[in-house]
RNA sequence: GGAGUGGUAGUUCAGUUGGUUAGAACGCUGGCCUGUCAAGCCAGAGGUCGCGGGUUCAAGUCCCGUCCGCUCCGCCA
């Protein structure tokens, strides 16, 4: 194609297509670059052939075209800029096949139109390199994927999309049954379910990737449908699973940017990674561990917002900043304290350590030398460093501070490109108490397995339970997660009666499958994988719309196709479905 | 639901303290040009300053409302 063509190609007689990427007039001659999406390749056009010349003169950009030559070395004038830059070709037969209206922005890389015009034109925008290269990535990508996981005698397997609405969990996308006036069909969140029942169903292995709904707010790697690389494995321990899985992300990231992952990946505990990082996705391209002063400054401090803290059961949690002296005092009045507030905390007091060891900044008359010497060496900073407080309620000031480092990062240069964190972070807690609701909700989902040694705390503290769960982070992403699952119906229906849900309840939505736990199902757990995010990382993209071919705006609307959008009233009547009035 | 940020020519942007005819680059149209490749040179066309209201002698600029894009919080088992 296009692109490929090399000085070994001269003297080939070769047909190309493709579209007017630019033409170069010359009154004699005329120079097209025709572009395909493996690149473009320049034609010659000369005036000693009239009929192709006089049609050469008409093309303009994005026409499609058809060309029929020899392929010739440019001889002294080789453009050792472009990969075909040896090569043209001389042009012996033109043809257009398409005109083209002047498009809305230009077709080429670097080119930052508006977000929104991107959308609405969305062909357009793929057909420039630099977002072409990331739908070939994904091609390539999902081709390794099913002959990495087939190879190790994985099965795919298909699951239905329309499929029934659970309670737990993201909102549903909800499908109208016409058959069935009133009732719905629900769009997966994710096959869970399916997947499990395969396994009883002794496949034993399952892989897919599929497509997953859930109806809420987006993000910049957050979309209402996204792709989701889905696996199940019958008699299998979590340590076996992450080994396959690390053999997997390896190979990945091996052959598309030939990079060596280290393995075994890193392996650090919710708990450890909450302390130590303030959130459950540390970024570990760089260390800078956070510290809990709370204990050391506890009745040994006046400093208000400290005070106040103590008196809401707070944190106070501190950033040391090792080198902290490229931050300035605008940073440290304006930067720092918007990041932080971000996530609900109300300021953010620092202290700089100078060369003899004083300390300046907003905590330092509020603490004593001694307390000071104490911090520092529990904190092991010294001359130059910059600490970063925050003190609220525990989840506020751990939210705050885990920005502030990636913030902090960032400015240090410390967030690579070329850097991969891999991380599995484990042993989350099986359930976290919703304030709003009243009641537990699982952290992960309610198939969950607890860990064994756990099971008698289920009834008497469930908040402590630890759950056989599992993510996997790379640079601060959440790239996948998984879990070994319950495979034992009493288990399950404890479970769920914890989680606040009544026999009835548990017999509508789920009797199907606590009953098929109880024909024999093996021990079997598993993990999903955002493939979007994935392809994000490797691609280098900043968001999902990047490399998802048809993304929808924040808002989830598409600007292409203009959906969402009202359907006709006959369509509502067969559907049993009248608007409720606004 | 909330916070921030942006919306001016086809596109990307500039537009001072509210003040005369709203500019630049790229693109587009026409012309010249036989070695360009971010082509070059000459000429030209192109504007509901997102939308609606208000203040003012005067609004792209100030105020209120609203729509849309993006980022974040809530939300996302």
């Amino acid at each position: 194609m296009n692109g490929n063509f090399r000085g070994s190609d001269v003297g080939q007689e070769v047909t190309v297509f493709g579209w007017v990427q630019a033409y170069r007039h010359h009154g004699g001659v005329m120079f097209i670059d025709l572009r395909d999406r493996t690149g473009f390749v320049q034609l010659r056009c000369e005036t000693d052939r009239p009929i192709v010349h006089a049609i050469a003169m008409t093309v303009r950009p994005e026409w499609v075209i058809a060309a029929r030559g020899t392929m010739i070395s440019r001889g002294s004038n080789i453009n050792s800029k472009i990969p075909t830059g040896e090569v043209e070709i001389e042009v012996h037969q033109l043809e257009i096949l398409s005109e083209a209206l002047t498009p809305p922005f230009e077709i080429k890389d670097g080119v930052n139109a508006n977000e929104d015009l991107r959308l609405q034109y969305r062909y357009l925008d793929l057909r420039r390199p630099e977002l072409n290269r990331n739908f070939a990535l994904r091609s390539q990508i999902t081709q390794m994927t099913r002959q990495y996981f087939t190879a190790h005698d994985f099965l795919e397997l298909e699951t239905p999309i329309l499929t029934k609405s659970t309670p737990e969990g993201a909102r549903d996308y909800l499908v109208p049954s016409r058959v069935h006036p009133g009732q719905f069909y629900a769009l997966p969140q994710s096959p869970q379910q399916f997947k499990q029942l395969f396994m009883m169903a002794g496949m034993d292995r399952y892989m897919q990737i599929c497509r997953c709904f859930r109806d809420e707010d987006l993000r910049a790697d957050r979309q209402p449908e996204f792709t989701q690389l889905d696996l199940e494995m019958s008699f299998v321990s979590r340590e076996q699973l992450w080994e396959l899985l690390e053999g997997y992300a390896a190979q990945v990231w091996q052959q598309v940017l030939g990079v060596q992952v280290q393995l075994p990946i890193q392996r650090m505990s919710y708990q450890h990674a909450m302390d130590k990082y303030g959130c459950d996705k540390p970024d570990l391209r760089f260390d800078m561990p956070l510290f809990d002063a709370t204990e050391l400054l506890r009745g040994r401090t006046e400093f208000r917002p400290f005070v106040s803290a103590f008196e809401i059961r707070g944190m106070i949690k501190v950033l040391p900043i090792p080198d902290g002296s490229t931050f300035t005092r605008k940073d440290l009045d304006t930067l720092f304290p918007q990041e932080a507030a971000q996530h609900g905390a109300k300021g953010v007091a620092w202290a700089r350590i100078g060369e003899d060891g004083s300390w300046s900044g907003t905590v330092a008359k509020s603490l004593s030398d001694e307390l000071k010497a104490e911090l520092a060496a529990a904190m092991k900073v010294g001359p130059g460093a910059l600490l970063l407080w925050v003190a609220d309620k525990p989840s506020t000031a751990n939210a705050a501070c885990a920005r502030l480092r990636l913030v902090a990062g960032d400015r240090l240069g410390l967030l690579g490109k070329t850097n991969w964190a891999f991380l599995w972070v484990t042993d989350f807690p099986m359930f976290e108490y919703d304030d709003e609701e009243k009641r537990w909700v699982a952290m992960h989902h309610p198939f969950t397995s607890p860990r064994l040694d756990h099971m008698d705390k289920l009834d008497t503290d469930p908040g402590s339970v630890l759950a056989q769960a599992y993510d996997l982070v790379v640079n601060g992403i959440e790239l996948g997660g998984g879990s070994i699952r319950i495979h034992n119906s009493e288990v399950q229906a404890k479970v769920f009666s914890l989680l606040g849900l009544s026999d009835e309840d548990i017999r509508s939505k789920f009797g199907f499958f606590v009953d098929a736990l109880k024909y024999g199902t093996p021990p079997h757990g598993g993990i999903a994988l955002g493939v979007d995010r994935m392809l994000m990382l490797l691609a280098g993209a900043e968001s999902l719309r990047d490399v998802i071919a048809f993304p929808k705006t924040s808002r989830a609307t598409c600007l292409m196709t203009e959906s969402p959008s009202a359907v006709d009233d006959k369509q509502l009547r067969e559907l049993g479905i009248a608007l409720a009035k606004p």
